[in-house]
DNA sequence: TACTTTGAGGGAAGGTAATT
DNA sequence: AATTACCTTCCCTCAAAGTA
């Protein structure tokens, strides 16, 4: 038995079914018991070697249906069903066997009284230890390394990545900047009092929610991040020209911002406290 | 009721650029 | 050069709506 599923079944693994090829497409064939168990790591052994490691919070059942019968797009972000289908499938056209392995009824942890998912921990820890080769993050990290780095051939890294970004996908990317609009657009003169006002308090830039701390020093707004302590200084005019261009987009997205200002983050977040209060 | 499809969102990783 | 924060892309899953 390869070391990969010995070490999965030494985790408590069990055989749990296998995929087959039927008339109408690929078939499931599943043990009741385990199928309609809920919260389980999933493994896709092919031949006896491991190829991916899943875990669903809903049935097993429900969840390799969505390997069984992906949709046709992968707009709706179902793109691991399409590509786990397409594996699945031609490894068994090549005659392989695809079985089905699970880990269920984990046992309950906890720490400081706040439950700890095992699965959730296990899964990762499972996926970087054995590396199975149908999991995403490890394609991507033989892709890695097989890509020359930059400068060492004459082909260029951004020539791989698509011209177009795919619009559901920046659709997502967007939906991270939290564009939630103010009511009024202050001036710089009165964002520097309301930072004066607000020396020692804590604030949270949009995206990531870093917090971090103002001041008004002369003819700067001196934001110093917290997991840094460092500061960073902002002169008037460059708060100014990016209120200006707030009052005219609208926008906080941090790109909108990226010729006028690397701290635009902070100044917009400032914005937001300043028309809350 | 079971199956299928879709939309949304969290997390990781790599890239970029300002600051120190 | 190292550090830091933000941006973009990709991977993955879940919940819910739609359909048979």
């Amino acid at each position: 038995m390869p070391i990969n599923l010995a070490k999965l079944q030494d985790a408590g693994f069990e055989p749990a079914g296998k995929w087959i090829l039927t008339q109408q497409g690929l078939g499931l064939e599943l043990n009741d018991v385990i199928g309609n168990k809920k919260d389980v790591l999933y493994a896709f052994a092919v031949d006896g070697a491991l190829r991916y490691v899943g875990k669903t919070a809903s049935t097993l059942r429900s969840r390799l249906q969505g390997y069984k019968t992906p949709p046709v797009t992968a707009n709706s972000g179902a793109s691991t069903n399409i590509k786990n289908h397409q594996n699945i499938v031609a490894a068994l056209k090549q005659g392989s066997t695809v079985d089905i392995y699970a880990l269920h009824a984990l046992p309950s942890q906890e720490h400081c009284g706040f439950a700890v998912s095992l699965a959730a921990g296990l899964e990762g820890s499972l996926i970087k230890d054995m590396t199975p080769l149908w999991n995403g993050r490890v394609l991507t990290q033989i892709r890695d390394s097989l890509t020359p780095p930059k400068n060492s051939s004459a082909i260029s890294h951004s020539a791989e990545k698509p011209v177009q970004k795919n619009a559901s996908l920046q659709g997502k990317a967007d939906a991270g900047n939290h564009d939630v609009g103010v009511s009024e657009i202050p001036s710089a003169e009165t964002l520097f009092a309301f930072a004066r006002s607000q020396k020692g308090e804590t604030f949270l830039t949009q995206r990531d929610k870093s917090p971090f701390r103002v001041e008004v020093v002369g003819n700067y707004l001196e934001v110093t991040p917290e997991s840094s302590l460092t500061h960073r200084r902002e002169s008037r005019d460059s708060v100014a020209a990016v209120l200006v261009r707030l009052a005219k987009t609208a926008s906080f997205k941090m790109s909108d911002y990226k010729d006028l200002s690397f701290n635009a983050s902070y100044v917009l977040a400032l914005v937001k406290r300043w028309d809350a209060s």
